[in-house]
RNA sequence: GCGCCUGUGGAGGAGUCCGGUCGUCCUCAUCGCCCUGUCAAGGCGAAGAUCGCGGGAUCGAAGCCCGUCAGGCGCGCCA
């Protein structure tokens, strides 16, 4: 049927007699000469037609149409002198085609096949057998076969196997809500899905595996997020008889040669650590994106009885008050701009934002600059260390909200002012994460373990960029299928996920 | 569960604050004609839309008000 693909073709190929099967991506018909460019998942090549050499492939050539797919025989020939696409792998090369035969015809499709289209994920997700025609959602799903790979290769010299564990499970009291399966044999009984394999892990470490990885598919029935799915595959590594750093010392070179194999960018090792209660203080969250600078200073003393008395009042009720200094931020940013930060600090629950912008000679613009003291106003300027043109931000609130909004601003921040250097990989353990967490109402246990065991020597690793830990950039490129519709009742399905008297199975 | 935002020819957007000149415009796609070296080809032309849906106020609505549906982002939730 065929003979290269077409993503395969180079100069050392010329001369060659070759068959080539395809969808063309784009025809470009100058009324004589007339070229297609034929793309397979390997990648896109120039076919021509020449009207005076092949006459027959040439007039088959005016009636075919985008996606089309084809199959060309032809010879692969050198471009002629300065005809070369140097953006094209195979724009050294094109295939003079001698014949063209339509395996089949298509429709328009409803969106531009290629990396630059615009096209609504709602409609992408529509025609899934289009979208994935793109090179960037190919990109995708060979970069999650890439870590794969990798992750095999490396796991296995270290003695560890991979292990697969059951899909259909027994739902678990604690953690996320599950997907559940209802049992044919069991009426009225229900089997839930996995929201994380590590449940089944005192199985295998009490039965001698002593050390098992498996990549896994993970499911949680809550509300999904831009960065988060309803499923999602983790690497789950489990080893005895460890210490903490017996742990890093198997994950770091794995994590540094994911991102050496696949992005071609080093990753410093060991890499960075840090408390969990550092993490909260310098950026307010426990996954902070440590690419760009911008950390959090607080001022909660330095309001201590301010007549700047909203500020005062947080002070005195246990509150916090924080804040971060965006570089040229006050330079960069118009008003309208300034007032949607405070909008969106109030989006994500905190009471409010109030910017300072710094101006030449140390002179502060902003709403509440009346009721700043000499004191507050050279506090600031000290801890903070702005300067003109600099944009300091507060936040006075509740810890946990104040935490949130200055973490959201952070990362707004950094975007809008384009801090972010996109090549670069910033990973960082972090130790001792909390055993409980506050609620509004109540103090519970923290959810992020499930394991008393591990629970007390909280370890986790994360590396923040773009929207993933450790994964795709765009987690919704690979795999992922179109969200159910209709049949749902409810916010929940029909059954009962946390008691396991419904879960027979 | 809560908040904010969005919905305009096949795709993406402008127009909406401040009603009439708007089914007006831009880029891409589609169709036709021209064109023998382009590669997001180019030139000329054409076709294509009950402005998400329903109701209301108004002489008059894409625009204002109410409701509703769909989607996005964030909070809660989730590791």
């Amino acid at each position: 049927m065929r003979t290269h693909t077409c993503g395969e073709l180079r100069l050392a190929h010329a001369g060659e007699q070759v068959a080539l099967c395809g969808w063309v991506a784009h025809r470009r018909d100058h009324g004589g000469v007339t070229f297609i460019d034929l793309r397979d998942r390997e990648g896109v090549v120039q076919i021509v037609f020449h009207p005076e050499d092949a006459p027959a492939a040439h007039a088959a050539a005016q009636e075919l149409r985008g996606e089309w797919v084809v199959r060309i025989m032809g010879v692969v020939r050198e471009r002629p002198e300065g005809m070369a696409n140097a953006d094209l792998v195979t724009g050294a090369v094109e295939v003079a085609a001698t014949s063209v035969e339509v395996l089949n015809s298509a429709e328009t499709p409803p969106f531009v096949i290629e990396d630059r289209t615009e096209a609504d994920e709602l409609l992408r997700l529509e025609y899934r057998y289009l979208d994935l025609r793109r090179p960037e959602m190919t990109r995708g799903l060979r970069l999650r076969h890439e870590i794969n790979r990798t992750i095999r290769e490396h796991m296995d010299p270290l003695g560890f196997l991979e292990v697969e564990t059951p899909v259909l499970t027994t739902a678990t009291p604690e953690g996320a809500r599950d997907f559940l399966v209802p049992s044919r044999m069991f009426p009225g009984s229900f089997y839930a899905l996995p929201q994380s394999p590590q449940q089944l892990k005192q199985l295998l470490m009490v039965a001698g595996q002593d050390r098992y990885y498996q990549i896994v598919r993970c499911l949680r029935d809550e509300k999904p997020r831009a960065d988060r799915g309803l499923e999602f595959t983790q690497l789950d590594v489990e080893m005895s008889f460890a210490e903490e750093e017996d742990v890093m010392a198997v994950i770091e070179p794995l994590y540094a040669r994911i991102v050496r194999e696949t992005q071609g960018a080093d990753v410093s090792t060991p890499f960075r650590r840090m408390s969990y209660d550092e993490m909260l203080e310098r950026y307010g969250s426990d996954k902070p994106d440590l690419r760009y600078g911008m950390e959090l200073s607080e001022f909660t003393e330095l309001f201590e009885g301010s007549g700047f008395t909203s500020f005062a009042k947080v002070a005195a009720d246990g509150g916090a008050i924080k804040g971060l200094v965006a570089p040229q931020g006050a330079a960069a940013l118009s008003r309208k701009e300034l007032d949607k930060l405070v909008e969106d600090a109030k989006g994500r629950g905190a009471a409010g934002l109030v910017w300072i912008a710094v101006e030449d000679e140390g002179a502060l613009r902003s709403p509440v600059e009346k009721f700043l003291s000499d004191e507050e106003r050279t506090g600031i300027l000290e801890r903070t260390g702005a300067g003109a043109g600099d944009l300091v931000c507060l936040v006075a609130d509740r810890i946990d909200r104040t935490n949130v909004a200055l973490d959201g601003l952070r990362r707004d921040l950094a975007a809008r002012l384009d801090l972010i250097s996109e090549d670069r990989w910033e990973f960082v353990w972090y130790f001792e994460p909390p055993l409980f967490e506050w609620s509004d109402d109540e103090v519970h246990p923290d959810p992020r373990s499930a394991d008393p065991g591990t629970r007390l020597r909280g370890l986790g690793v994360v590396a923040r960029r773009d929207r993933g830990e450790v994964r795709p950039p765009d987690p919704r490129v690979p795999l992922r299928s179109p969200a159910p519709r209709g049949d749902r009742v409810g916010d929940r399905p029909v059954g009962h996920a946390d008691g396991r008297e419904g879960c027979d199975p």
